[in-house]
DNA sequence: TTTTTACTTTAAAATGGTTCTAAACTACTT
DNA sequence: AAGTAGTTTAGAACCATTTTAAAGTAAAAA
């Protein structure tokens, strides 16, 4: 359970649904999920938890760099594990995402910030309608 | 009034609510807004339209493509008048959105597309952080 | 250890944006 | 002028998310 430690690590203590949620969603593979999905994966390893409970410990994940919260033109929040900076293709039918490689997309010319910020990430998003 | 013709060209019969808001958003001048931001604007200009009727509007709108709904980071729709392709700044901290002309940005690579989909458009979300 | 303290979980209520309902109304057609 | 199909409305309903406040738990202090 070095999840346990990965916690730590991020500065979270280290809770018992803190560690259930760890398990389902540090295990290397990356996925989109929404708070009710993650919920129903809990449910199926066999635990409980309370939805208040799955929002905090996302928005605490969240602030901790452990995931990512990403753009939806949906109203329900998406979460994703890859932490690594990449883009996404959307279905704008379904709303589901998939993943697109950094180095799949160049990106030559960015406009001047505004005075007083600076550039925090960049998100690239395809949208993509069936083809008939 | 000419947008009692713009309406009938959208295919969108022209009512006393839909030239109300024609008038306010189809002036030439782009704007990003909230359908509570619209809401206010006709009560500014004089008259009360309920908040299902300007809910309604904006999906009529949408559809006939007078305006857009754009990618949103917080759990409010966000519209644009602006129909020609562009991108955003967001400012992470107040959700604000700038336009990015679509001539200052180039995307030289992009990945292929799905089997099965076409792109229907690529959005460019630059986030921006204050600088301290 | 035991005690204390700060943080966490929870069910249930509250919130806030958006959609639905069903009745009244209105633009358009016949 | 009458019919009909689409539209507006207030209010209820809906649903994702947050808040509340009380009970529980991890870590720190004694």
């Amino acid at each position: 359970m070095d999840n346990k430690i990965k916690l730590r690590n991020a500065g979270l203590r280290p809770t018992k649904q803190r560690i259930i949620i760890a398990d389902i969603l540090l295990n290397g593979f990356n996925r989109h999920f929404t708070a009710e999905n993650l919920q129903n994966e809990i449910s199926i390893s066999g635990n409980k938890m309370s939805i208040a409970t799955v929002y905090n410990c996302l928005k605490k994940f969240k602030n901790a760099g452990l995931i990512k919260q990403v753009e939806s033109y949906t109203d329900t929040a998406i979460f994703d594990t890859n932490n690594i900076s990449h883009h996404h293709f959307l279905n704008e039918e379904t709303g589901e995402l998939i993943d697109i490689n950094n180095n799949e997309i160049n990106l030559v010319k960015l406009p001047d910030i505004p005075k007083g910020f600076i550039n925090s990430g960049v998100d690239v998003i395809i949208k993509l309608k069936k083809n008939n």
